[in-house]
DNA sequence: CGCTTTTTTGAATCTGATCAAGACAGGTGG
DNA sequence: CCACCTGTCTTGATCAGATTCAAAAAAGCG
């Protein structure tokens, strides 16, 4: 487990000014509060306040509690990014380490009161945030227009982006999310989702190793089949 | 038609500070580009730059191009509110005027270069855009996990906490969008749509009034049928 | 190797989409 | 001011894609 320190260290690297006053430095330190999240583990918040979340290691899911045994995840989660977590309001939300986790956490109306006069820790946040608009947007589309085959193969090629290692052509994936994270992502269930993996495998597009192991082996057929306008990138 | 000044001004007093030198006032107010956009029209963008979007007056759709024929709103936006219009990824984006419309645009990064050290206006744009991440969230709960009358319920409680007038318990709606914006936004067909109102009426939870008017009789009925928490607000 | 959990596959069902008319609103011109 | 016309909305019948229910197969663990 790494200490206190190396974890905030690494958040400071990342987020905070390097110029900023050992003074503000300690201030930021003293609001962060550690967590090392096992696998499968979630943290609820007491819901009257949201939370900045910074991931060190690991890989989280952001997952809203639509009601019981309905939930929707909102958005994964990878080692570096910061993400805020809503108060609750007509939802409850949670995060779950997908793997074993080591996050900071921050009440974000305080976080933002000790950076209300840092601009260049602003614009990080408000940066981070618009990716995260961006992200949420594209699945929205996804959700409302898409059919299963298509929201399959956006996720697997949004992965592919964010935590795929390119081997020559064909893109290495290790998922660390189960069939029912994808199914609770993508707004489909768990059988859905197999059945979609099933007709990629049988169609070539890829192959699968293990629960976890995903090659896609034909970048451009995936493409093709996930429903993006023709001309875009 | 309000003159460009006037229509920068009400810009200015919501999201510039108050205590921004004239000099920089005047930088902000030559990244802005005025528009008048009346209804049914629609703003496209190059594609190669995200904009922010200043709605002095008026209503807004944006709008994502999935492919020909199945669009999806991705918000809607009202007076007073900024927004950013991604720049063209997988998808292709426009804004378009519910109502007649005055509008201020600034090219993203020209704007977050002037506002760099302006603590003040970078945190109005985190919390606009803070706020457009949680509405999105909460749209992609109702897309991923809701029934068709859960998503139009949902619809029309977001609705009336945005532009219901409140009138001895009932919310009178003027909805400026037709039911095939509703429907595009929601992720369902204008008929599905239409047969869900039609339900809501004859259970005396809504009353219509021609194409836009709409009266919630019965809010807690109406909380009841969107599928929220029990015990939520 | 055997046990548990996750994943895959199959059959039936159901929600919402599609196709097809009809009703209505609201604008236009006589 | 009213009749007409156009586009929007509503309603109905059928269809398809995804869910649900059920069971078999595979993966991963001790």
């Amino acid at each position: 487990m790494t200490s206190f320190p190396e974890a905030f260290e690494s958040f400071a690297l990342k987020i905070l000014s390097p110029d900023l006053s050992d003074a503000a430095h300690l201030r930021f330190q003293a609001l962060a509060r550690q967590v090392a999240l096992e696998k499968d583990r979630s943290l609820d918040f007491d819901g009257n306040s949201s939370q900045l979340i910074f991931v060190g290691q690991g890989a989280t899911k952001l997952v809203a509690h639509a009601s019981e045994a309905r939930d929707q995840i909102v958005a994964f989660h990878f080692g570096g990014e910061v993400f805020s977590v809503p108060e609750q309001d007509n939802y409850s939300y949670s995060v779950c380490a997908l793997r074993d986790c080591s996050l900071l956490t921050f009440p974000a109306d305080d976080f933002l009161d000790l950076a209300a006069s840092e601009a260049g820790i602003l614009r990080h946040l408000l940066d981070n945030t618009t990716g995260s608009l961006r992200r949420c947007r594209e699945k929205t589309i996804a959700l409302g227009r898409k059919t299963a085959a298509e929201r399959v193969a956006v996720f697997l090629l949004a992965m592919s982006e964010r935590i795929g290692m390119e081997q020559d052509g064909t893109v290495l994936l290790e998922l660390p999310m189960s069939r029912r994270d994808i199914a609770e992502s993508l707004g489909l269930t768990i059988e859905t989702v197999s059945r979609q993996l099933s007709l990629l495998r049988e169609a070539g597009v890829i192959e699968t190793t293990g629960r976890s192991g995903i090659v896609l082996r034909e970048m451009e057929m995936l493409k093709a089949r996930a429903g993006y306008l023709r001309d875009a990138a």
